[in-house]
DNA sequence: AATTAAAGTTAGGCAAATCTAACTGTTTTG
DNA sequence: CAAAACAGTTAGATTTGCCTAACTTTAATT
């Protein structure tokens, strides 16, 4: 391991706290959440945040809560950004299933290069969401969070993203294969009608289409 | 780690034992080279080789020679196969150059999932090189090494693929990329010149072009 | 063949990451 | 508010991978 580099255990607690934090009002967590994130036990917890206070990534006092570093938020967000864009990756490029994703993208994202993330961005024409949705961050650790809003409240002439589902109940999964649409379709809205609230929806230069307002009302989308 | 998983230390001492095997008469190789190879040094290379022993992998007596076992092999030869299928998609895909990919890729040779390089290797088209020539180990552990031939021997209306050079000289590495030819590049004898050599060739559905005897015998190809 | 050189192995230790068992602080609650 | 319940920490042991120093075995050389 390269000096300065994390350890991969080090990398997961780093994330650990990220996501567990980002749940909390506080923007905190404690030694079991951990520990139960992570499948460990929490005298394991303890050694490591110490650790990590000496390392300046956490702050963190005896028996309060731990919240991250500027310099330990940025480092978990670079680790989330590496995870999501190789979920895209491997859903997009190598045709995985959007839940066979997560567990290969857990070992990934700690393949220490920063040239391999800026090189896999591009290829993957600079996603700005992963398969289940999720925002990925910036090189510059930017979470650009383009409020995801009901497709049924995109406005007229407007191109949006494909980010996620409000039902994923079967035949809804298998309509909106059959049209083709998935998570980070790009779509234009190029027309609504008035009376039902359906929709006239284009995708790339295929022939347009019409979607009912119970359709659109269950796909999320970003601007 | 799951159970049966070697580690990703374990992996690289069978990867480093076959390759000194490989370049040995006698398929073996010593506690001193191995300890060079992985910059560690003897002892360490002794302590391992115990385990290695007791796992079957190895086949080796206190101060005598390493040789793996057929189990070890089969690994080593697995690990290989990953390492060459992930240098394929750094160069193919990601644009990295030849002397890029071999850092990333000994990282990424270690990512456990079968599913990913089964996926990998059918996006990449089932290449049979890697950017440096060397032969991908199918999903079997066969090393096709269809012998490299001359391209200047290659028979009037075959196929072949380019697997490497003889001259690395920055004017005939210009003139590959000039003429559009590289590793793994798949190109067609269509026709000799018995006055000098020279040759016509073609690639996918471009134009034909001709080419010297003193290029075609500085080119490696495989049929 | 005897001695030196080299290759290889033990012994003993260290750091990282983990565990269980026992202890200490904090919180909840009767 | 005192006691029980919960949360968190320390102590001490284990495993893995690595090290140096000292020893042993094998090989080379005079």
């Amino acid at each position: 391991m390269k000096s300065g580099e994390l350890s991969f255990t080090e990398e997961n607690y780093l994330k650990a706290i990220y996501s567990l934090s980002e749940r909390s009002v506080s923007f905190d967590t404690s030694t079991n959440e951990i520990a139960e994130r992570l499948r460990t036990k929490p005298p394991t917890v303890s050694d490591m945040l110490k650790k990590l206070t000496a390392k300046k990534l956490i702050a963190y006092e005896k028996y309060k809560r731990v919240q991250l570093t500027k310099s330990g938020r940025q480092i978990a967000i670079q680790i989330v950004r590496k995870h999501r864009l190789w979920e895209v990756f491997l859903h997009s490029t190598l045709k995985f299933s959007w839940d066979e994703v997560h567990e290969v993208a857990e070992q990934l994202e700690h393949i220490h290069s920063e040239e391999l993330i800026t090189r896999l961005e591009k290829f993957l024409g600079y996603p700005k969401f992963d398969p289940h949705g999720d925002p990925i961050p910036s090189a510059e650790g930017e979470l650009e969070d383009g409020k995801r809003i009901n497709l049924s409240e995109v406005e007229n002439g407007t191109n949006c993203q494909v980010v996620g589902v409000m039902d994923s109940s079967t035949p809804f999964l298998q309509y909106l294969e059959q049209i083709d649409i998935a998570i980070g379709t790009r779509l234009k809205v190029v027309g609504k009608i008035e009376f039902d609230g359906s929709m006239i929806i284009q995708i790339k230069k295929k022939p347009q289409f019409t979607v009912s307002k119970k359709f659109s009302e269950n796909v999320m989308v970003t601007a």
